[in-house]
DNA sequence: CCCAGAAATCGAAACGTTTCGAATCGAGAG
DNA sequence: CTCTCGATTCGAAACGTTTCGATTTCTGGG
């Protein structure tokens, strides 16, 4: 009455009365089976109601998973309220689905927990990691210990992949446009530099410490454009609510800002919504940008100043770098182009 | 000078000079073994840089391969655009690692490539499809014929656990709300009726067809309620953008609706954007219904008059029903119960 | 001093494939 | 009529664990 256990080659095989392995090829493909074997073998299948080859046992036989893991920084529930970080996973999932590998959600190893991650512990071929501490980067080990192959977004270490976005430069290059517009006091608004927290007028020695590599690039931009930005805050989550946070922050500073640099354009959405309830116009009184070139109809008819980032080619670099690693090449190392986009966010600083 | 080849327990083993299921007996935690030979197994393995049993081998010997599939429907770019989503998510995700489980991300089969796809070859113990559509889901049988366990969040199949909510109920709780209030011509726009497409005025039978559950259910409630609504509007994604199309069309309609029932928040969003730009106030010309109880701080001072879900839970809920799934338990079927919350985006129709 | 029984360790049989070399079967060449 | 060569099909050995029953080693009671 109940189906006892799930068929197996072995039973097509006895069933159609051919060997174990001439099932095998029929399925795989590989070796030359006559039209009526093939026939004769499907027959059996089917009368069994057999699903197909064993996926774990082809796993263990073949050495593969088919699977990709990517780690996610923090909760997903803010990981991926960027709608950019959505596009980029839209296309690599896309590709890797396409390469028939699936994509495996690792939620990040917490430093705290030492109990069995999953990280640590699910069957994988390669990793992709969305962000990166630049130094003591738990997962690293974890990986290395496991001789994973894998690659890093916006970041570097050795032996692994690297799909790096010149985001310093592009900043940088914001910056220098400020600056001809006559701007001198600029604030900038960051990207948490380690995890998700408060939303904070920023104290420290500017680039001090473990930083999240974009956070650190996008500081060090200043630098670049040889300013000092007149107040740094440090935003708790790449999100509009803390951007709004930011940009009270921001202008009730002594320190009086005329514009405002931020690390992604959600935090600005938010920087603008601030100013707004302020009785604060933009671009007139403060100027503000962005990064990521995202679409937020609710802005409208403003267009922030930002650095667009093509979302759906960063994802098929990522693709790009998995696959040298599966394929076992020499992990590459991979950069999007930038440049910047003027709107109408900034202006000429008012006298 | 190279490692030729990883370690295996076979090889730990002999290096301890021990067998082989005593090292299998170390590592598993089964069975009594005794503290020295616990170290001393632990040395070899040290020695040979072992990096513990192969998970593939587990999964073949075991039948589990620690995985569970998450089917989205659609790409993963506008499935996970709702930050309401993106909570439950979260929590279904936190709640399988807990269980040991990882997810896999799935893209949703589509009807036309008969080409092998992930739902049919990805290694799993379970699935959890995320939306289905109410005849003909081709997913459904590829689950089938590989006999997986699997979940429907917002829907029901013979056989499946299922997580629904009673939607339908509390928009026709909505409904009610404003037929009260004095409204007489209220328009509604719904989810994508099957999968993302245009947003256009729906003109066929109000429930003809295969619709996803919540979209169907959404609009039944209209038949509950007794009301018949004066134009219907079909979007073409859960999104603000189309949200703001939708309602120039409810707007621009000659049926004059003084009230819109917009499936969800997101379209709820961007129907108040649509009036801003026609300069109608919110609620004083119109009134508004979202569904969700999104936190949208760009609709300040506005909140709408919606059912909030409570994604946490309801993530914590289908990972209850998946672990029925694993344990195997019959199917659960679970519901989480909905409120509606009256916000200031619905008023006494005007005269 | 012998023996039952608990504690620790071991052997061998799965789990369900893929793959490689060997065996079989006709058919056309000599 | 026999030999050789493709075209197929078959056997057996992995892949790296877990697990069950058997074996060995002690410990303490009689």
């Amino acid at each position: 009455m109940s189906a006892q256990r799930r068929p197996t080659m072995a039973d097509v095989a006895a069933l159609a009365g051919v060997s174990l392995s001439t099932v095998s090829l029929t399925y795989s493909g590989a070796g030359p089976i006559s039209p009526d074997m093939r026939a004769r073998v499907e027959k059996a299948a089917a009368d069994l109601g057999y699903a197909g080859p064993s996926l774990r046992a082809q796993a263990l036989r073949s050495g593969r998973s088919r699977v990709v893991g990517l780690v996610i920084p923090e909760r997903l529930q803010f990981a991926l309220r960027d709608p950019f970080t959505l596009r980029v996973l839209d296309a690599l999932i896309g590709d890797l689905g396409e390469m028939g590998q699936g994509v495996l959600l690792l939620p990040f190893p917490s430093a705290e927990s030492t109990e069995p991650n999953l990280l640590g512990t699910a069957s994988m071929d390669a990793a992709v990691l969305m962000r990166v501490r630049d130094h003591d980067e738990p997962a690293l080990d974890i990986l290395a210990r496991r001789d994973l192959p894998f690659a890093i977004v916006e970041g570097t270490a050795p032996g692994a992949a690297a799909i790096t976005i010149p985001d310093r430069r592009a900043t940088a290059d914001l910056i220098r446009h400020l600056v001809e517009l006559g701007h001198e006091r600029i604030a900038t608004v960051t990207l948490p530099r380690q995890t998700r927290g408060v939303t904070q007028v920023y104290e420290g020695e500017l680039l001090a410490g473990a930083l999240w590599t974009p956070t650190r690039n996008r500081l060090a931009a200043f630098d670049e454009a040889g300013v000092t930005p007149c107040v740094v805050i440090e935003s708790g989550a790449s999100m509009v609510e803390e951007g709004v946070a930011a940009g009270h922050l921001a202008f009730g500073h002594p320190s009086k800002p005329t514009a405002v640099v931020c690390q992604s354009d959600l935090l600005a959405g938010g920087v603008v919504l601030a100013a707004r309830e302020l009785g604060l116009n933009v671009p007139e009184d403060v100027s503000i940008t962005g990064f990521d070139g995202l679409d937020l109809p609710w802005l409208q008819p403003l267009d922030l100043t930002t650095v667009p980032q093509d979302g759906a080619a960063k994802g098929h670099l990522i693709a790009q770098g998995v696959k040298a690693l599966l394929d076992g090449d020499e992990p590459p190392v991979i950069e999007l182009p930038l440049e910047i986009r003027i709107g109408n966010s900034t202006a000429r600083a008012a006298r």
